[in-house]
DNA sequence: GCTACATTGTGCTCGCGCGCGCAATCACAG
DNA sequence: CTGTGATTGCGCGCGCGAGCACAATGTAGC
């Protein structure tokens, strides 16, 4: 039983809770595995066998319990509390992320900003004062959080990555276009629009570029 | 030579691609998979391997020539040119898109940007005027672009994408929380933070649920 | 309560991507 | 021009994740 999860296993978990949320709002009771597959362009088996990996939920002849299943998912993934987040970058996405509404309702709420400029230190926004990356050590210590955000330049992600870490960060979702470094037992997800766009030219680019 | 190319390969090659213009900047003539490996965290076989697809770039003894191998993966990933993006969904995340400064640098430029809304159609914002989702069929009929990025609501979504592809898109940038439906010939790449979230809380949340 | 049917849970196979290990190859020294 | 050392390119094996196929099991109808 307690058998080694594959990290693409726990990827898909949000997923699923996702489709299932949806799926609850539009007042169904019970969904099987073909349909929500189609919904999300997995074949039917994947989710049974990555659902197997935590239990029996399902019933032969009828399908999953919506409602049952959502539970049991958030209760797996940790999502049953509140999770606090840091944010380290106060630039126009750092402003975009604090005023972005998707998190709130998925349980993560941003309690702290930070920055380096002074301009931008002690600025408001949304309720959170801008502190500065200085006082972080302290802030963290009288009011612990274990996931942040980073939206700094490239060139300073590393360090504050690392002091994040230091202070007893262990996740970290990282919007700087860097391969930061991290120890093993911090967890890091990294979004780079710019390396999305740069995987699809390839599948779209024509025959233009001859030397081959 | 016409072998096929797994998807992980080309979505290694954009950061390749950015750890190697790093290394231009920084004055580097020579770089081995030793190093480029170490600054990534992957092992220096699977960038050997990785690049082995489309040629032999190196030198045996010496490594890599920075300026030519970064030349060589523009090419193969399409990048010697610049990518005209259309934009839709002009909200909070629409306009910080709008602002964002890495994509200009990478040759990817927004040349048009729709909306729904009508107190937003007709604003301007860095240049752009936003126009109306109706008109995006003929705008793009006078002004073709391949690639796009979605920044609306999940329930708008599904529908948004479809008009996008019956009008010549052929490459995605969803940022909507939906997994969406898209012909085959199509490429689509999501980015959720939220989703990013979700996985990382299963593996630093405490043993109070039981699960394991 | 019994039968027919639908759908789950899972053992098993297959394919594929990752990385090892080495021969091939290049730079450089003398 | 030959020898030495370093690094690439790649054949091969291994491990793992995806999906098939079927037995197990619950539902619904009568």
């Amino acid at each position: 039983m307690a058998l080694e999860i594959p990290d693409v296993v726990i990827d898909r978990l949000p997923v699923y809770t996702r489709a299932l949320s949806l799926l609850e709002a539009e007042g169904r009771d019970v969904v099987n595995s073909q349909e929500l597959g189609e919904r999300l362009g997995v074949t039917p088996a994947q989710i049974r066998k990555d659902l197997s990996y935590f239990g029996r939920f399902g019933k032969q002849g009828r399908g999953y319990n919506v409602a049952r299943l959502l539970q049991e998912l958030r209760t797996i993934l940790g999502l049953t509390r509140e999770w606090p987040l840091v944010l380290v970058g106060i630039g126009q996405l750092g402003r975009a992320i604090v005023g972005y509404a998707g998190f709130m309702p998925q349980g993560f709420r941003i309690i702290e900003a930070f920055d380096a400029d002074p301009n931008i230190i002690g600025s408001k926004l949304d309720g959170l004062t801008v502190k500065s990356i200085q006082s972080l050590p302290e802030v963290l210590r009288k009011r612990p959080a274990e996931m942040a955000i980073v939206a700094v330049p490239g060139g300073s992600a590393q360090g504050v990555i690392d002091l994040l870490v230091a202070n007893g960060v262990k996740a970290i979702l990282n919007y700087a276009p860097i391969a930061a470094h991290v120890p093993s037992h911090v967890r890091i997800k990294d979004i780079d629009p710019v390396l999305a766009l740069q995987s699809m030219t390839f599948y779209i680019k024509g025959r233009d570029s001859g030397a081959k």
